[in-house]
DNA sequence: GCAAGGTC
């Protein structure tokens, strides 16, 4: 029997093929440059089989001619307007490679990435092959992992291809591009000419369903910074300066007011003024061992941010860089949602490649002798790749490249280690009445373990000197101190990352992308301060919010409720419970709704993008 | 000239 195995991704059908035919396999080209067929005996099914892969989508959508040239119909138009699903040229060598096999074999194994994207590509496939071979037997392998074990259960265990994580895929697709296409040409063609930013035919004023929420947040953000007024708070400030026992310099401890502070003057001068001239009590000394835990297993999500705030890359430059890492085989798939490590997941064989590196090869090596602790274990997984890690030592990378593999590594190998360990020290006193406290940490942590490899946390602290309970003293600072609320910052690439991410706007491979279509569009600029780089809404991106707000729509355009929604429908077809039809006219109908709204006060907009351009 | 989602 022949089987047809295909791959959503180069990388992965060679990976199957070295597993499942112990490493002897016959590899071609084809016309693709990356994508090669492998082909080997596998006894285990008695079958011979061939594995291939796609490069993600096969197939392309867009409307047909009567609605593809801008002023050829209405922008309402289109949400009713027949879509065309076809192969675009780009990928027609992938099809006929794929039709070509298929002919020669009996079973189509779908060997995808197993979420609903991957479903749905799988869908892709099938068509290709059926067409080329209408009695071949479609099969699925499912499989979470790389692993050997997984992947010749895998395949010798096929199930069947899930229809309805296609469908779901399939109304998002056509929701996406008319919603999309009726929005951005509505925008685009009142306000060219209107604004001089938008006079060139070329800059288009796009919407999408995950942009423009991307947009919201920036300028949400824009707008606290500038209404922001300082307010006045008051609190009391008591502390005590005695020379040190060890050092025998003056020590100044600070406590902390238990009540913080608070808005009303008069208050705090009350409370000040019962306290009289008292000597203050200590009431309790706790002194306890503390952590600091450890780093969770790396995500696509963490690993922009922490690229973001530590190595000063954009999201989209951290995932390019790691993606080149991937293509060199030094780490793994560098788009995933999960944070735990497989049960059977091999971390000494990994560590072992670690120990040879000039800067961290010792810390690999004490991992070894008795330093390994299994990591934590996140809340995320996405049943398709593992956390990202480095899978072969790089000794000779420069750059970014260096510094992102640098990242990984130190991170796999904190995720490998123990918390670090130190000492808690809390005073609690009471001075005429009013409680105070103050923490400290040990300065000389008591065991530094992952500390030492992942040299982006730091864990510093002050001490408190000794105290006994029940000691009475004179505090040499007792007053009415005053201070201001602060400021706050505008979004760095971190924040508006961690934003998406919990409203659902986007997915770990896209995240990224999306914060940067809405710079290159003009609605953001990138504005340095200092090391940090923040993103502050231009009076284009500004203009489009306000105005859509000042339409006044419980369910903005600019706010995340509506791709909320459109996930949520998604799982309901996934699970059954709607078809894809009804999701696909239900979501339809809200962004008519919509439309037709936003049309008709679409002045609103224009002259509040006026006022600030 | 439009989207978001895969991937190279």
């Amino acid at each position: 029997m022949r089987v047809l195995c295909v791959a959503e991704k180069p990388s992965i059908a060679k990976a199957i093929s070295q597993i499942l035919s112990g490493g002897q396999f016959a590899a071609t080209n084809t016309r693709n440059k990356y994508i090669k067929n492998y082909e080997f005996d596998y006894p285990q099914t008695q079958s011979f089989f061939t594995v291939t892969a796609v490069s993600g989508h096969l197939t392309a959508h867009d409307f047909y001619e009567t609605h593809r040239k801008w002023h050829a119909c209405d922008a309402f138009d289109l949400f009713d307007a027949p879509v065309e699903t076809k192969v675009p040229p780009d990928n027609k060598d992938i099809e006929n490679n794929l039709m070509t096999q298929a002919r020669r074999a009996q079973v189509l194994m779908i060997w995808t990435d197993c979420d609903r994207e991957g479903e749905h590509i799988g869908m892709e496939i099938a068509k290709v092959c059926r067409k080329a071979n209408a009695t071949i037997r479609i099969k699925r392998a499912r499989f979470s992992a790389i692993i050997a074990q997984q992947i010749h259960n895998a395949a010798q265990h096929p199930v069947e291809l899930d229809k309805r994580q296609a469908d779901a895929v399939e109304a998002r697709i056509m929701l996406d591009l008319k919603v999309g296409a009726a929005f951005t040409r509505l925008q685009t063609l009142i306000l060219q000419g209107k604004i001089p930013q938008i006079a060139d035919e070329k800059n288009v004023v796009s919407y999408g369903p995950c942009q423009f929420p991307t947009l919201g947040f920036v300028v949400q953000r824009y707008s606290l910074v500038k209404n922001f007024v300082p307010e006045s708070f008051w609190y009391i400030y008591l502390s005590l300066t005695r020379p040190s026992p060890s050092q025998g310099t003056a020590e100044e401890t600070k406590f902390n007011w238990k009540r913080n502070h608070l808005f009303d003057e008069v208050v705090v001068a009350n409370l000040y003024d019962r306290m009289g001239n008292s000597l203050a009590v200590v009431t309790k000394v706790t002194n306890k061992t503390t952590k600091k835990w450890k780093p969770l297993p790396l995500t696509t999500v963490e690993l922009q941010k922490a690229g973001s705030r530590l190595l000063k890359l954009a999201p989209k430059k951290v995932l390019d860089v790691a993606e080149k890492l991937y293509q060199q085989g030094f780490v793994s798939y560098p788009r995933t949602e999960t944070d735990e490590f497989d049960k059977d997941f091999d971390h000494m064989g990994l560590i072992a490649k670690q120990t040879v590196d000039p800067s961290w090869g010792a810390f690999a090596t004490s991992l070894q002798q008795g330093g390994y602790n299994s990591p934590r274990k996140g809340k995320n997984n996405d049943k398709a790749h593992p956390p990202i890690h480095p899978t072969a030592h790089a000794g000779n990378l420069a750059g970014d490249e260096k510094r992102v593999y640098e990242y990984i590594t130190r991170r796999y190998l904190a995720c490998c280690s123990k918390d670090a360990e130190g000492w808690q020290t809390t005073v609690d006193v009471v001075c005429g009445g009013e409680e105070f406290s103050a923490t400290g940490v040990c300065l000389v942590v008591k065991e530094r373990n992952y500390l030492n490899v992942y040299i982006y946390d730091k864990w510093t602290g002050h001490t408190v000197p000794d105290f006994q309970e029940g000691e009475e003293f004179q505090p040499t600072l007792c007053e009415i101190r005053q201070g201001e609320t602060s400021r706050p910052n505008y979004l760095t690439e971190a924040d508006l990352v961690t934003l998406m991410d919990k409203n659902g706007i986007g997915t770990d491979a896209t995240i990224a992308q999306h914060i940067q279509t809405i710079i290159d569009r003009d609605y953001v600029i990138e504005r340095m301060e200092g090391a940090t780089k923040y993103l502050v809404p231009s009076t284009l991106g500004i203009g489009l919010i306000e105005g859509y707000n000042q339409i006044g729509l419980v369910k903005n355009v600019s706010k995340p409720q509506m791709r909320r929604e459109t996930e949520r429908k998604m799982v309901q077809v996934c699970e059954g419970t709607v078809s894809k039809n009804d999701m696909l006219i239900e979501g339809l109908n809200q962004y008519k709704e919509m439309f037709v709204i936003v049309r008709r006060e679409f002045q609103r907009v224009t002259s509040v993008c006026d006022f600030f351009c």
